[in-house]
DNA sequence: TCTGGGGTCCTAGGGCGA
DNA sequence: TCTGTCGCCCTAGGACCC
């Protein structure tokens, strides 16, 4: 049997711990530049924002509904995440983190014990040591897991958020009341497709025939299909090393000019190169793209990607840096008002496994150079250590007007208590 | 004036060597 | 030496996830 636990609107509830005055009253949380709602407490989706809403759209709803509104806390929701995830783990050494708010359990050998009540001690551990709400959702395949678990929270009064599909009766019956929309892997298109063939529930998708689901739906919908239908065939994934890492942003404001323009992706590649050190990799490729704002259907639209093969694999600031600023010189267009750029690094590679090449080889001086900036950041805190392009006096930084406080990741931001 | 960021997997199609 | 075929590799793009 698998489990998926899912933390109830993760990030809504990670504000609620260390802020108990929020328990009942509806909480918004806002992407990166406090640009769209990206959870809702129930009680701000009862209110009827919308998830992916824009902010400054509905700033007047949040102040007449005494809506509150935070910017969003990875440190904080990243620390709390682990803690539940940890509690988790006392229960099955087979885990899956799946995401930040979610992971999968496999429960082998379980046939004899009550996984309902496993379900709810699960809870209220979780619930005691970190304050979050769970919902926990038990069925023979991941995919029925994840069915299992919307109705453990859809009916959370009746079924305590903890829901257990066991038999055959209790698979049709949910999968009749799931809409295919709603179902994990079918996203806008597939439902298109399958609603222009009148199936419109999960159970009617099951009925499909293999050969119709593999032609228009990949092997990736047979998988799906397969597993709704009872037979395991998702089983838990290891946490992989990534195959890539990006660093990308919308701007604060539009960018006009080269030399702004190439400081940001500077700093995207300098973040990049941080990233590939922390997982001890190195990169062969890297991607710069530059676009316009698609929303300001006004101005002329431009938008760019290329791709640089590195002359060796690297990890190295200095180097990624340079292959940025080449990658920028090559499509940077004067004229048009940038809103977004990014940096990505493909071709990952572990560092202690180069290839040699023929041509040309790293410079020898660069990986202490980065081991002693990757030091003075720890201890001096992040950026810190400049590169070329970047500005000394850095004014932009993202929009974040409602942070919390970094309660359990920062000793100068933990909660205190008067008494 | 303001509209997120970071990933994965799969397929089709072209290039290319055996 | 030329040509056809097969399979591998790479890339772009689509679809999905949170």
């Amino acid at each position: 049997m698998f489990a998926l636990v899912d933390c109830n609107n993760f990030y809504a509830s990670c504000e609620r711990v260390f802020n108990p005055d929020l328990r009942d009253k509806p909480i918004v949380v806002l992407s990166n530049n406090d640009g769209c709602v990206i959870a809702r407490s129930n009680e701000a989706k009862e209110l009827g924002v919308p998830m992916g809403a824009p902010a400054f759209e509905y700033e007047k709803e949040f102040i007449k509904h005494n809506i509150n509104v935070f910017s969003s806390n990875y440190p904080l929701y990243g620390d709390i995440s682990s803690r539940v995830m940890n509690i988790l783990r006392e229960y099955t050494p087979d885990v899956e983190v799946y995401s930040i708010d979610e992971a999968f359990l496999k429960f082998d050998g379980f046939e004899y014990y009550n996984l309902n009540s496993i379900g709810l001690e699960m809870q209220q551990r979780v619930t005691k040591g970190t304050g979050v709400p769970i919902s926990v959702g038990f069925a023979p395949t991941k995919a029925l897991a994840k069915v299992a678990n919307r109705i453990a929270k859809k009916y959370a009064e009746k079924t305590n958020s903890v829901y257990v599909i066991d038999d055959e009766n209790k698979r049709v019956k949910a999968l009749k009341w799931l809409k295919i929309e709603d179902v994990w892997g079918v996203g806008r298109k597939h439902t298109q497709r399958l609603n222009n063939i009148g199936v419109i529930n999960a159970y009617q998708f099951t009925k499909l025939s293999d050969s119709w689901v593999r032609k228009h739906m990949s092997v990736v919908g047979l998988r799906l299909k397969h597993d709704l239908e009872g037979k395991p065939t998702l089983d838990l994934d290891s946490p992989a090393k990534k195959k890539m890492i990006a660093t990308t942003r919308s701007f604060e404001k539009m960018l006009l000019e080269f030399k702004d323009v190439n400081e940001r992706v500077g700093t995207f590649a300098i973040s990049c190169a941080e990233k590939l050190r922390k997982q001890k990799s190195h990169c062969n490729a890297i991607m710069v793209f530059v676009n316009t704002n698609g929303h300001r259907k006004d101005l002329e639209q431009y938008g760019r990607n290329i791709v640089i093969k590195t002359d060796y694999p690297t990890n190295s600031s200095i180097d990624l840096n340079k292959y940025a600023q080449l990658g920028l010189k090559a499509i940077f267009k004067q004229g048009y008002h940038y809103k977004k750029a990014g940096v990505i690094v493909m071709g990952l590679t572990p560092e202690n496994q180069n290839q040699l090449t023929l041509y040309s080889k790293p410079n020898p001086k660069h990986s202490p150079i980065m081991n002693i900036v990757d030091r003075m950041n720890i201890a001096y805190g992040n950026n810190k250590i400049k590169f070329g392009t970047q500005s000394l006096g850095r004014q932009w930084k993202m929009k974040q007007e409602k942070l919390s406080p970094r309660y359990s990741t920062n000793l100068n931001e933990i909660i205190t208590v008067t008494v």
